[in-house]
RNA sequence: GGUCCCGUAGCUCAGCUGGAUAGAGUGUUCGCCUCCGAAGCGAAAGGUCGCGCGUUCGAAUCGCGCCGGGACCA
């Protein structure tokens, strides 16, 4: 039940009866009618554009459209007022039996509420995470790791068909470095001295996979020269890796479909199949590129490499996929990848990058275009930096001296729920600030706690109710007469929830799944309030053993509730408490 | 030099594919627990939505140009 879009359709049949009559003219465009929240709640419950937008084409004053079709709206019984205001807004009042039976609805639906068919099935391949096997994931990461995943769910509750996707870096060169610093991990396991050089990765983690090569090889390989070992100690490295960052995601609630490997597409003429199609296009070429403006002609020597024309679409310079020594840039197996994602079939694909790699999304969405005739459309969330802080004191992380703060860390240290949230409490592209300190404070400046406090505090309505021999389950909620919900802190909740459905679209629409986090600390603010109405209006208090009949109506509504705010942190992948502790 | 992102209350940020008097938290001031979890609620105060021009019945939102901050650029 999705009572928007209900009142919109209500909307467009009177326009539509307009016209039949000759009121409009026939063949006007409704597309641009839309039925929201108005912004002051004083101007009732829903507010219609359709006179603003329809006065122009349609050459009439927009108040004369406005007056008509108020008209024809107030004969529903579902509308109980409709207000011509200001230069053409109409302002609708619903009937007190339309949010009663918007509770009733989300009692029978329970977790369903919100679900939306609007994305048809279609088929969504979100990348994320993505990070290189060297190490374990870091701050940094977890954003990325936790808007890809909420994305991902929110995807699939708007009636996506979602894959969750990794691609391992396992190609290039830092695996190799990878595989040097595991060596020497090798050595200090046979109780040699380690000789970390500058460039390796120093961090302990390493440790135990020096152990492991022990076990595996003995001391076979610890005179040997590089090039005997390099491939197996590599894959063992970055297997090792891998476990771990599985095993950090898993700690997060962030679970993969596929995990794909950079290293499958060498060797295997997938590149060379990806770069076919291209050429086929008359995409690539030989050539030179110019030198960036701004930098030094010194630093800049020509050379002829092989370039792939991501100018024609939409690209501002042409990209080398082959060096002038032949090797692949970084940039072919990265067109190979997102080659085989498209015959995968995917209809869309949703790149989850961090913000430093804003400089490849214009050529990424260029070769995507081209591979697939313009069919697939490439979508790029970049992901802000975090800032972390301790009491108000910078965090300083550097990997290169391996003291960084690891995912592993901050969720040993405030949980993955509360990492979740704050998470999914600002936009992707703006730069967030984590607070230790803050996000396990228990208060209303967490909006962690926050809303989760809400829920608890249905869930101790709910208990206290059982506890008095009450019948609170779905079934005997849904029975309550729920006509006795008229006060207007209970309609307004009422409202809130009903809210909920074009929240989920609206936020799938954008691609931002902190839209559902804002929306349930509105949600949990709506709901505090009616709480407190308590203290000074008893017969607005849920539990009232004085009035079965009403107490059950109230604790439907409150019910109802926390349905909602248990389906949306579900979406964001925080677990609802009933009890805070 | 170019590309992308950001600029909204003292501070941190929301702001719905353009809508009415721009919102919340925090901080400041003042109220509310005999009572369902006060981990909460209410009120006051706080604004040239970086600046300018344009599109529009209407712009924080869209376009162009500046200013300031960040990221990236074989």
């Amino acid at each position: 039940m999705n009572l928007f879009s209900d009142i919109r359709a209500l909307v467009l049949d009177c326009l539509r009866a307009m016209q039949a009559e000759g009121a409009l003219p026939a063949g006007l465009e409704l597309d641009a009618v839309t039925v929201e929240p108005p912004r002051d709640a004083a101007h009732g419950d829903m507010a219609t554009n359709a006179a603003m937008v329809l006065a122009r084409p349609a050459g009439l004053q927009p108040r004369a459209i406005a007056t008509d079709l108020a008209q024809r709206l107030a004969d529903d019984p579902r509308i109980a007022a409709a207000d011509v205001a200001g230069p053409g807004f109409l302002n609708l009042r619903l009937a007190p039996g339309v949010w009663q039976a918007l509770v009733a609805a989300v009692l029978a639906q329970g977790d369903a509420y919100g679900r939306s068919d609007m994305g048809a099935g279609r088929r969504v391949n979100v990348e994320f995470v993505s990070a290189n096997p060297t190490g374990p994931m870091h701050v940094a990461h977890a954003r990325g790791a936790v808007v890809g995943d909420a994305l991902a769910r929110l995807m699939a509750f708007a009636g996506h068909e979602v894959t969750r996707e990794y691609y391992i870096n396992d190609g290039g060169a830092q695996v190799d470095v990878l595989a040097r610093s595991a060596f020497e991990r090798y050595r200090e396991a046979h109780g040699l001295e380690p000789a970390i050089a500058e460039g390796l990765y120093p961090g302990d983690y390493l440790i135990p996979v020096g152990r492991i090569l022990k076990d595996r090889f003995g001391d076979t390989l610890l005179e040997r020269p590089e090039a005997e070992w390099l491939t197996q100690v590599r894959e063992i490295a970055t297997e090792a890796m891998m476990a771990m960052i599985r095993d950090d995601l898993a700690q997060l609630g962030v679970t993969m479909d596929v995990y794909f490997s950079e290293k499958s597409l060498y060797g295997t003429g997938r590149i060379e199949a990806a770069l076919k199609r291209l050429t086929d296009a008359g995409l690539i070429y030989e050539g030179v590129l110019e030198p960036p403006k701004g930098k030094r002609p010194e630093d800049w020597e020509p050379r002829e490499q092989t370039l792939f024309r991501s100018t024609a679409h939409g690209d501002d310079v042409d990209r080398p996929v082959k060096k002038s020594d032949g090797s692949w840039t970084y940039f072919a197996p990265d067109i190979a990848y997102h080659f085989d994602k498209i015959e995968r079939g995917f209809d869309l694909l949703i790149d989850v990058f961090g913000a430093d790699h804003g400089g490849y999304v214009k050529r990424m969405k260029a070769a995507v275009s081209a591979l697939s005739d313009g069919r697939v459309t490439l979508e790029v969330r970049l992901v802000q930096l975090v800032r972390l802080f301790k009491d108000g004191q910078p965090f300083k992380m550097s990997k290169r001296a391996g003291t960084f703060v690891t995912l592993r860390d901050l969720i040993d240290e405030v949980g993955a729920d509360v990492v979740r949230f704050v998470m999914l409490t600002r936009k992707n592209d703006a730069p967030l600030d984590f607070d230790f300190a803050r996000a396990l404070e228990q208060s209303k400046d967490n909006p962690v706690f926050y809303v989760q406090y809400a829920h608890a505090r249905v869930a101790s309505v709910m208990r206290k109710a059982a506890a008095a021999g009450a019948a609170v389950d779905d079934a005997a909620l849904a029975g309550a007469d729920l006509a006795l919900l008229g006060d207007p802190a209970q309609i307004a909740l009422a409202q809130k929830i009903a809210q909920w459905p074009r929240q989920v679209e609206v936020a799938a629409r954008a691609g931002e799944p902190h839209r559902i986090a804002t929306y349930l600390s509105e949600l949990a603010a709506e709901f505090h309030a009616l709480w407190n109405r308590g203290n000074d209006d008893p017969a607005l208090r849920f539990l009232d053993e004085g009035a079965p009949e009403a107490e059950l109506a109230k604790i439907a509504l409150a019910r109802a509730t926390g349905v909602v705010i248990s389906t949306g942190l579900g979406i964001l992948g925080v677990t609802p408490a009933d009890e805070l502790r």
